[in-house]
DNA sequence: GTCTATATGTTGATAGAC
DNA sequence: GTCTATCAACATATAGAC
């Protein structure tokens, strides 16, 4: 780890989702790690850090994970599955139109990445520090997630609710304003997550070409 | 670095802009360093990585660098002058008119991107591994390309030629359809830089509430 | 499930010859 | 400015006692 240069992430509590595991001693590992991989990043952060921290013996690591990387694994999993739960239930619980449906994509998108900042930075800048067997449910998830925006655009391109200036790199520009939250918002700040999940919702709709109607 | 697992980017030729140094060696481990450090990551490459692939033995980089560190820092300096640069050189070139201006910062900022992948990506995610004393100018340089934008748009909702939902939150965003490029965009496709600068000149123009008149 | 102790390889960087 | 050789520190992971 060498000494501390700048932390890649403002420094505040590690928040896990709900979904990851409530036990003890597991449960402390995955949080410290998240910790000081999002600061530090994965490379960077040794057994002996991580041990240090938790105040025990790096050995004592090994009854709780196999190794380093299935520490990381797991919190790429949980990331990932919080993430694509967030917006399946968004979609599930919104009206049929895409506009709605796009609206609650990008606030639960949106919502996820602030709520969630540590992981969020270490599932999309650490999941290729992994095996591809060990990234590979990730990764399929990621396109399922990604889909997910796609089809509500194309649905709405075809229905002539949107008129994107070009469909795909709208979608990623969407899907952008989410990813790059966790480098520059800050929870404590006066902007809180809900008028925040409005405004991203909104820019959406305007670069989609729908007036917003709310 | 162990055995390679994904690759972080998209393998493409390092492309480091005309402002590196045109020197022999130097170049070459700055442009293989580029490589490496993109598709890895700084701290999984080692100075025996790079060593093997320029083939040379690892003591010979210390007569071209004082540190692994500074080859780095080097990487670093570079990206933020050129992305400085390409802004600072669009804005003068520009028409006054902040829709104007806003169309050729955010050009400028998508073509850096689009055409240096590698190096956004190691200026972005590396720069929190070197020390605070030589990340300092580059975090100068970024400040100071963020007010550039954040001018021309507070510029423009004053003589109400914009009207985004939140000034700071749009300015973000419009920066991170730029930032997130590297990560999906393929240089080699259909899509060329420039209609990519275009749509998403038209993209920050829509978020903003102006309307495009092309 | 934690400890002490250690095996085994890799790391960044330097010394000194040519 | 490159080489060979090497140092000291650190890495991940394991063995075996309690």
């Amino acid at each position: 780890m060498s000494t501390p240069p700048l932390s890649r992430l403002r420094a505040q509590p590690a928040s896990l989702p709900p979904s990851a595991p409530s036990d003890g001693t597991r449960r402390r590992i995955l949080e410290t790690a998240l910790q000081l991989f999002a600061s530090r990043g994965y490379h960077d952060t040794s057994i002996r850090d991580l041990a240090k921290v938790l105040e025990l013996q790096p050995s004592a690591l090994y009854a709780h994970f196999s190794s380093k990387e299935h520490v990381l694994a797991e919190l790429v999993r949980i990331g990932h599955e919080a993430h694509h739960e967030a917006l399946q239930t968004a979609l599930k619980e919104s009206a049929p139109e895409p506009r709605q449906q796009v609206q609650a994509l990008v606030r639960a998108h949106t919502r996820t990445h602030a709520m969630h900042p540590q992981l969020a930075v270490v599932v999309n800048e650490e999941l290729y520090a992994l095996t591809p067997e060990l990234a590979a449910p990730a990764v399929a998830l990621r396109d399922k997630s990604a889909a997910l925006l796609a089809e509500v655009i194309e649905r709405g391109v075809a229905q002539k609710s949107f008129s994107p200036p070009h469909p795909r790199v709208t979608a990623a520009a969407i899907s952008a304003m989410g990813v790059r939250l966790p480098y520059w918002y800050d929870p404590r700040s006066a902007l809180d997550v809900e008028t925040l999940a409005d405004v991203h919702a909104e820019l959406a709709l305007r670069m989609l070409g729908a007036t917003s109607e709310r």
